[in-house]
DNA sequence: GATGCTCCCTAACGGCGTTAGGGGTGATGG
DNA sequence: CCATCACCCCTAACGCCGTTAGGGAGCATC
């Protein structure tokens, strides 16, 4: 059989970005614990050592795939208040993370920023910069949006790794956490009871909203008044 | 709860707390990348499969572990002003997540909270009320934090997983990752480039103590004046 | 026609999580 | 005193994984 596979007439051969593409389709149909060298190699036609002449290791390709799945990413509009521009910076964030599966365990300690990263980390340091931040204040800020979308959908997404483990939606997983907390013995626990509700909350646009209007409130102290 | 003697392998049955401890050893050894089921049956002087008769599988191991990474953690003082002592709960937990290794990526996307968390959340949600926060304030305020100390301690720690990769300290990768902001072309990037030394600044106290503050000055707003 | 580069292959290594099924040990109870 | 049985660990194996060694086909260059 010396035929080669033939599914894609207009193939260029592989890329290190055919490959990066690929890994984000094998990523959305079966998860980050399901992304193998193996399944990316059949998903372009190819045996999984061929990956090695395009990629140093797997490590190397989940660096192309963490940039693959900024590749999306829009700057928000460069309108209104340095408020709203930089609290759409991250709802942005969040919902890029959100959209793809497990894409916030992907770039969970990725240390490479990619060049899509790069480009919006020099739009928005700009911004920070123009609306009368320091340039630590500005790096710093940046920073603390980062980590913090970051974790929070870490957090979030954890209820729904969950819910495909055992059977169930994610509501049902989050409402079993609930009833949790509510089962405890009140009389250690007394504050986790009586807040079980507020706590297990499943609007996780609300509590996003939340923290975020906290860190504008906090950085808006840094400038002066006249500016805030 | 029982509570078995230390690590005697032999003597004492094991159980699922001893699996943990030396899930713990095994973590601080060779990381989370090397902590297999088989390494962990080996530190407690066992075979693999005899591990699953305490464990359904790994994932519940891990949840031990995560449990036991938080079986140091100590509350801050009750004494002197909210802010102080939320701060020191900041201040605290990421110092935890810092001291083993990987802990952070342990505890990344983890829902079990395990007693010695929920012990923990239960005291930061009184001492919130306490001062003032309305239950929903309060449960969405500790939220808050604990994504950003995650998120923050996620990102600290991927130089160090780069570092142990590649030859080098932690030191050399993060100098390492200031000299590729340095060496972008400056027209397309001007203010990665200007920003470099603060985007890369190896203080890491400072910058978690910058997110800190802004996430506790947010927070006040929340509060009448008289008890900010 | 030979050389050498590019890009993919087969085959294999050691390690992984997990399961099936077996054996020994000690308490229980007839 | 012996049968039973729950407990706890074992061997062996399955199919997967990342990665490497070495080989071969196609093609451009000399």
């Amino acid at each position: 059989m010396p035929v080669p596979a033939q599914d894609d007439p207009s193939a260029p051969g592989l890329t290190r970005e055919s490959l990066a593409q690929a890994a984000l389709r094998v990523l959305e149909r079966d998860g980050l614990a399901g992304l193998s060298m193996r399944k990316v190699a059949a998903e372009v036609g190819v045996k999984a050592a061929s990956l090695y002449w395009h990629v140093r290791n797997k490590e190397e390709l989940l660096d192309l795939l963490n940039d693959e799945l900024m590749a999306d990413a829009e700057p928000p509009p460069r309108t209104g208040h340095w408020r709203e521009q930089f609290r759409e910076y991250g709802l942005r964030h969040r919902r890029l993370l959100l959209d793809k599966r497990d894409a916030a365990k992907v770039v969970a300690g990725r240390l490479a920023p990619g060049r899509h990263l790069l480009g919006l980390m020099e739009d928005q340091l700009d911004r920070l910069r123009a609306a009368g931040f320091s340039d630590l204040d500005a790096a710093m800020a940046s920073y603390l949006l980062g980590a913090y979308v970051q974790g929070f959908v870490l957090q979030e997404q954890s209820p729904l790794a969950a819910a495909e483990a055992m059977g169930g939606g994610r509501r049902e997983v989050v409402a079993a956490a609930g009833e949790r907390l509510r089962a405890l013995p009140p009389e250690t626990y007394p504050n986790l009871v009586a807040l079980a509700g507020d706590l297990t909350d499943p609007d996780m646009d609300a509590r996003f909203d939340f923290g975020l209007e906290r860190i504008l409130d906090g950085l808006a102290v840094l400038l002066p008044p006249d500016r805030r």
